[in-house]
Parts: C-alpha cells; sequence; structure tokens
DNA sequence: GATCCACGGGAATACACGGATG
DNA sequence: CATCCGTGTATTCCCGTGGATC
C-alpha cells in the first residue's frame, strides 16, 4: 500500500478501519453452515445416517467426544441440512414419477440445554415436525406427548432425532432423564444423542446401539478454524497466521475456547482503537481466560433474567464479588435487573451449582458466622458482554 | 378454565466459632 | 481433652402464587 492509499484510508476515516466486520462469525456459540475442517468427522455420521437413503433408520447412536470438539457444529450443520434435503424429498414425493426416489425421515435437532422440562422436551421436538405452531401453555405434557405419537404413526418415514447435550447436568438440574425421555418417543424415531461422557460413563449405555467418538482439533485444524472465521469476521490482514498459532497452542484442541479467546483479543483491539490484532491483544485475552470454561452455549441457554444477572455480574468490581451477600446487593442494586435480592442471590447459588460461576472461600474471614463465599466467573466475561449487549 | 413455569419467600439445614460442660 | 451448646451466617430446599398463553 502506498502512502496516498493510507492518507485516504485515513481521511475516509474509521468506516474503512474498522476492524470487526461481523461479530457472529466470531461467535463461539454461532455454529457456522460448513464447520471447517470437521470433513472426516462429516463422513462418519453419515454413515452411521447411511440407511435412510434406503428408506430405513439407523439405529440410536451415541456421539460423543471433549468440550469443543466440534459435536454441536457438525452435527447442527449436518441436521439441518438433512432436513433441507428431506423436505425436499417429502414434497418431490407428490410431483415425481421417478420410481427410485425414496421418502426421507423427519430430522430434528434438539438442544437438552434449553429444555428444562418433559413438557419442552416433547413440545420442541413436535414444533420441529409439524408445520402449524404447538401451543405452549393450556395443554398438557400428555396431550403433547399423544400428538407427537399421532404424528409420528401416521407416517411411514419415522424420523432421525439428534439431541445435544444429553450430559449436561449444566442448565437443567431439574431430575430430567434422558432414558425416560427416549422412552416417551414413538417407536419410529431414530435418536442420536450428543454428549462429552465416555458412553460407558452415561446414563445411555446399553440403550445404544452404536457410539461414534469424535476427537479433538488437531492444531492445525484449529489454526484453520480460527483464520476461516477470522477472515469473514475481521478485516483483511487484521489476523496473523503466527497468532491464530499462538491461540491454537494455548487452546490444546478445544475450538470453543479458542474462538473465544480470540473473540476477546478483539475487543481489546477494539477498544485501543487498532484496525489488527497484536500479540498482546492475544496475550491479554489468554490471561484473562477463567480456570475451568463453561461453554457460553451454555451461559446464553440460560433463562433471560439469569443471563440479566450475569450481565450485571460481570461489570461488578472486587469488593462488590467479595461475598455472595455483597454481590447479590450490588446485583439487586442495578436499575436493569427488576428482581427481589432473595430470587438473585438464589441464582447465584444455582449458577453455582451448574458451573456458569464457581464458588471459591473468601479470604478474609469476618469472626462470626459461617464463612462467606464469593462467586468466580467461569466463562468468558468480555466476549459474554459483547455477545449480550449485541443481543438484548 | 387449563396449563406451564418463573419468582418470591421463607423454613430447614449446614457450618463456624467460642465458650461452657462433663 | 472431647463434646455440647448457643449464636450468627451461609446455603439448600421446597412449595404456593401469579403471569402469560391458549
Amino acid at each position: 500500500m502506498n502512502i496516498d492509499a493510507r492518507i485516504r484510508r485515513r481521511r475516509r476515516g474509521t468506516e474503512t478501519r474498522r476492524l470487526v466486520r461481523d461479530y457472529e462469525a466470531l461467535s463461539p456459540v454461532a455454529h457456522v453452515e460448513e464447520p471447517a475442517g470437521r470433513g472426516p468427522v462429516v463422513e462418519r455420521l453419515l454413515d452411521h445416517l447411511d440407511p435412510v437413503f434406503d428408506g430405513t433408520l439407523p439405529p440410536n447412536a451415541y456421539v460423543h467426544g471433549p468440550f469443543g470438539a466440534g459435536k454441536s457444529a457438525v452435527v447442527t450443520a449436518l441436521l439441518a441440512r438433512m432436513e433441507r434435503v428431506a423436505a425436499q424429498s417429502r414434497e418431490a414425493i407428490y410431483t415425481t414419477t421417478r420410481a427410485r426416489s425414496t421418502r426421507l425421515p423427519w430430522f430434528a435437532y434438539v438442544d437438552l440445554r434449553e429444555t428444562a422440562s418433559e413438557f419442552a422436551f416433547y413440545h420442541r421436538v413436535l414444533d420441529t415436525l409439524v408445520e402449524e405452531t404447538v401451543p405452549e401453555h393450556g395443554i398438557g405434557t400428555d396431550e403433547i406427548r399423544d400428538r407427537l405419537h399421532e404424528t409420528l404413526n401416521g407416517s411411514r418415514t419415522g424420523a432421525v432425532i439428534a439431541v445435544d447435550h444429553v450430559d449436561a447436568s449444566a442448565v437443567a438440574d431439574t431430575d430430567l432423564d434422558v432414558v425416560d425421555l427416549f422412552a416417551g418417543l414413538p417407536s419410529n424415531v431414530s435418536w442420536l444423542a450428543v454428549g462429552r461422557d465416555d458412553p460407558a460413563e452415561t446414563a445411555l449405555a446399553g440403550y445404544t446401539a452404536r457410539e461414534i467418538a469424535i476427537d479433538r482439533y488437531r492444531r492445525r485444524v484449529l489454526i484453520d478454524v480460527l483464520t476461516t472465521r477470522a477472515s469473514s469476521g475481521l478485516a483483511p490482514q487484521a489476523f496473523d497466521h503466527a497468532l491464530a498459532r499462538r491461540i491454537a497452542e494455548w487452546a490444546d484442541g478445544n475450538a470453543h475456547d479458542a474462538l473465544a479467546a480470540l473473540f476477546g483479543a478483539v475487543t481489546r483491539a477494539e477498544r485501543d482503537g487498532r484496525d489488527h490484532l497484536v500479540a498482546d491483544d492475544v496475550d491479554g485475552a489468554i490471561a484473562d481466560a477463567p480456570r475451568s470454561t463453561v461453554s457460553l452455549g451454555t451461559v446464553f441457554s440460560l433463562s433471560a433474567n439469569k443471563r440479566r444477572v450475569l450481565r450485571s455480574l460481570v461489570d461488578l468490581d472486587e469488593a462488590e464479588r467479595r461475598s455472595v451477600t455483597t454481590t447479590t446487593e450490588a446485583i439487586a442494586a442495578d436499575p436493569d435487573v427488576d428482581l427481589s435480592s432473595g430470587t438473585i442471590k438464589r441464582y447465584l447459588y444455582e449458577l453455582a451449582e451448574v458451573g456458569v460461576v464457581e464458588r471459591v472461600a473468601a479470604s478474609p474471614r469476618s469472626g462470626k458466622g459461617r464463612a462467606p463465599s464469593r462467586v468466580e466467573l467461569r466463562f468468558f466475561p468480555e466476549v459474554f458482554r459483547t455477545l449480550y449487549d449485541l443481543h438484548e
């Protein structure tokens, strides 16, 4: 770039120097249409689903792998495509005379993190299968389940239902039992459970006919993921390959953490008014990373009021986080939070219970009574703050 | 009128500490 | 010395109520 071009760029102002073109493309929560570097995994899932092309259902299966291995990314992307194709096949059946076209089953995806009750589960499944909207009130759980059975029993093809985060004790700290939920599904449903637990450890052990393991990302692939996302979300040349390598080394195969670190680095660079990332941005983001992380997807699937409480929490200073009680008071004082302090306190304990925050022993004890604890975040605060403010 | 579920609120329980008791 | 007790907090548990929706 010559000097004239540089001057022109400066004269045009921030518009052209804008670092971020699209936050969504950088978000660790957003799942892209075409997950980078996971071709082989897609192939294995297609091998599993292959019977549907002959008009039969695959056996029930369990997809498992560590945090950040891209399980959700691949499964959501693949099922969305399959359902698109299946929808076409269902329509084509009436318009084509070709005998060879096979009718495909329905494909549905349910995230258990957003499913806090039996009702919510069957409602979600039914809602994705039928055109008309299914009422959320004024109708009981049994009624919903009956309608689901009616819908599917009347169909020749049945359905493949992916159920993600089956071991997410995280959000659903209800006593939801996956085995029971699956047992309530009609018989012509093939489920595809997705989770982190080892197949032998999970409650589903003994119910699955097939297990599909997904390994953590190799470093080179993870670098690919980062540069791909950066190229669609950031200004050209804003993100150096060496920085991608640095992040990938640190993230150790966890794409969620890698993307969160990139995102954190970006918010730093923006704050300092740079149009590209520097090593300090990356190092700072890494230094600020919480010890063990819970997925931001988990955080965003919490109820609106809990998210609101967390939004307030990430802005508190150290003194206000001294104890659960002071934290509660500080949040209750936030005009944006419209909850009683009793509820806020209960929320904090519940959030700690599911691992979104962690209670740690507060340092100085003030003599009387049981020692208080304070809460520490277990997710990336800047990323949460930015995405939250973007959406709500 | 039916239903789900988020809130609120408070009771029950756990824990820490120091002092009293056996 | 071990144990119990009282007081003050922290934490967990539970359930009724009411808003929202059909």
